[in-house]
DNA sequence: CTTAGAATGTAATAATATAACATATCGATA
DNA sequence: TATCGATATGTTATATTATTACATTCTAAG
């Protein structure tokens, strides 16, 4: 249903800029800037610069159909269930994938807590590590970034 | 009354590792790894290359005597005021001051957000965009970031 | 057409962070 | 005490991420 909505996003974005959107949405773990800039496929459409690939990461952020994952300079789609309200990004140490889970609700905690002190909120951004549930339950864990 | 385990914390410090904490502390806005560097008291007490003030970063968050900004790659003192529970840094867009505000709620909030899609949590991080109150009620206010 | 503005291309460099290896410090214990 | 290993610290080099500045091309209005 969300889906006529992105599909009109996409429909704004010249052909490279939807070619990044299409690398990163089918990308199971969050690419950095630089992985795009030498995946072949990119080059071969004429991506050869740094601030091209930054450009098209600037205007996917604008149109909500990324987010840029702070603690790992990285890029996730967005899931494209919330128009408006705040993400929590949820990244397995053990996997390295990011989850994109709406949290409209959390909005609204937040401004509570920051009360007066902070009375203009903009953006909020939320980044929870831990583990996912196929990793959690899953045998053959990895422990990649905890080992000892 | 947290005084004491701050101070405790600070008496586990070298002398190098506690000076930049006391940098950290004693600038009204988040500093950077290279302002740091760049800074001559630090200099002039030995610190000459990247990884040395990284190294003393590390300590300093591993001890929760500071906390990285991550949309600002910055850093900024520990309230003091929270052991465990998450902060929401609240990130002044008009003067660039940080507020580390306590947020321990918020875990639980969160983790019933993501629910067993992300059952294993570890480490919250929240940060927030805006105006802070004294530039909101300021009729000085400077609009530093958001100019057209 | 032709020109102003926006978009895109290109080159250079800035800013942030880590890796790899060398040297020093300091207890434990043969 | 000697020397060994562990931990901490110093040093050099390099990797990674991001922006600035300027050139070129495209496009729509006059």
């Amino acid at each position: 249903m969300q889906e006529t909505l992105k599909e009109s996003k996409l429909a704004e974005l010249n052909p490279k800029t939807r070619k990044v959107f299409e690398f990163i949405e089918s990308s199971k773990s969050p690419l950095g800037a630089y992985d795009l800039l030498n995946d072949q496929n990119l080059r071969a459409i004429g991506f050869k610069a740094p601030t091209q690939i930054y450009r098209a990461l600037k205007l996917l952020q604008d149109l909500r159909l990324i987010h840029k994952v702070e603690s790992l300079n990285a890029f996730v789609a967005c899931c494209n269930e919330h128009e408006k309200g705040p993400s929590i990004l949820a990244i397995c140490d053990n996997c390295g994938q990011v989850q994109d889970i709406p949290a409209e609700d959390l909005a609204a905690q937040v401004e509570k807590e920051v009360g007066k002190k902070f009375p203009g909120s903009k953006e909020l951004k939320i980044e929870l590590k831990g583990v996912c549930e196929e990793c959690s339950t899953d045998g053959s864990e990895v422990q990649a970034a905890t080992a000892s």
